[in-house]
DNA sequence: ACTTGACTTAGACCTTGTCCATTGTAGGAT
DNA sequence: ATCCTACAATGGACAAGGTCTAAGTCAAGT
């Protein structure tokens, strides 16, 4: 994440405080927070951050294409760390648990042209949905 | 329609002139509104019909698989008649029109096992973005 | 027609997110 | 080392989307 606090310094971010926490809770692999989990956390370490500034430094970040917005759900927003390789989200139905995965095949190629309706189609975003080992068991067990 | 309202009152679903509204309004083809949408056009046909009663009725449709909640855009949830064909979508990421599509192939097939964190996962989510014909005319016109 | 539980209503309330005026400070200039 | 100031942080008001409740209304079975 250091890399990340050096790119941006590069770029002319003003470094602060508030700044160097909201990136240290972004870090990790499979890192799916909403703001007010991101504030929570930010909290803990920095006890006076504020939530304005929390949504200010993620919306920042996501204009500098270092963090993404994913929409997995329909209620927050959450916000990805894994911003450079490009992937797709496993969700569990149950618990919300988020992974992030690289599924094979071209889902661009799978639209055919009738199916277009004269869009110029430049994206393409796949969720897949299922139950968590945690959960399974849980379930079974109960 | 008329199709769904036999349907929900073999289910014993009390019939309403909200409810048959409601109904009414999320007929056709490639339709998604939002519920606050739904109720502007509900109010045309039944002035005093509130808020909570769209909010009501629309869950209901929802539990009863009737109607399907769709989340595009990050903003409001958009309700979807077309529940009992499969079906993905297109969204024009400028307008947010949004178009039912049928793509060819299998992603839920393109998920490798290595790919599933022990998941049993069951559903998969396509969502495909681009420009819609008539934003593309605009903006090169303009 | 009567009865009753399901339905509707208005509005309070909650959550998520944005905006703004004020206060604070990072980092370059001296 | 201190000063300066443009940029950043803060808290609170505000807004949109959505949920909940208490009280009134009405569909439908008898
Ligand atoms: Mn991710
Ligand atoms: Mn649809
Ligand atoms: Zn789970
Ligand atoms: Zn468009």
């Amino acid at each position: 994440m250091s890399d990340l606090l050096e790119r941006l310094r590069g770029r002319g971010w003003r470094m602060t405080a508030q700044r160097r926490v909201v990136a240290e809770v972004l870090d990790g692999d499979h890192v799916h927070l909403t703001a007010d989990e991101v504030h929570s956390r930010a909290v803990v370490k920095l006890p006076e951050i504020s939530r304005a500034t929390v949504y200010n430094t993620l919306g920042e970040l996501v204009s500098l294409g270092e963090v993404l917005e994913v929409a997995t759900d329909k209620r927050a927003k959450r916000y990805d760390p894994n911003a450079h390789r490009p992937h797709h989200h496993l969700v569990c139905a149950q618990c919300g648990a988020i992974k992030d995965v690289h599924p094979g095949g071209n889902p661009l190629a799978d639209l055919p042209d009738s199916e277009r309706f004269g869009f110029t189609v430049s994206d393409v975003e796949v969720t897949y949905r299922g139950v968590c080992p945690n959960c399974a068991a849980t379930t079974t067990t109960a």
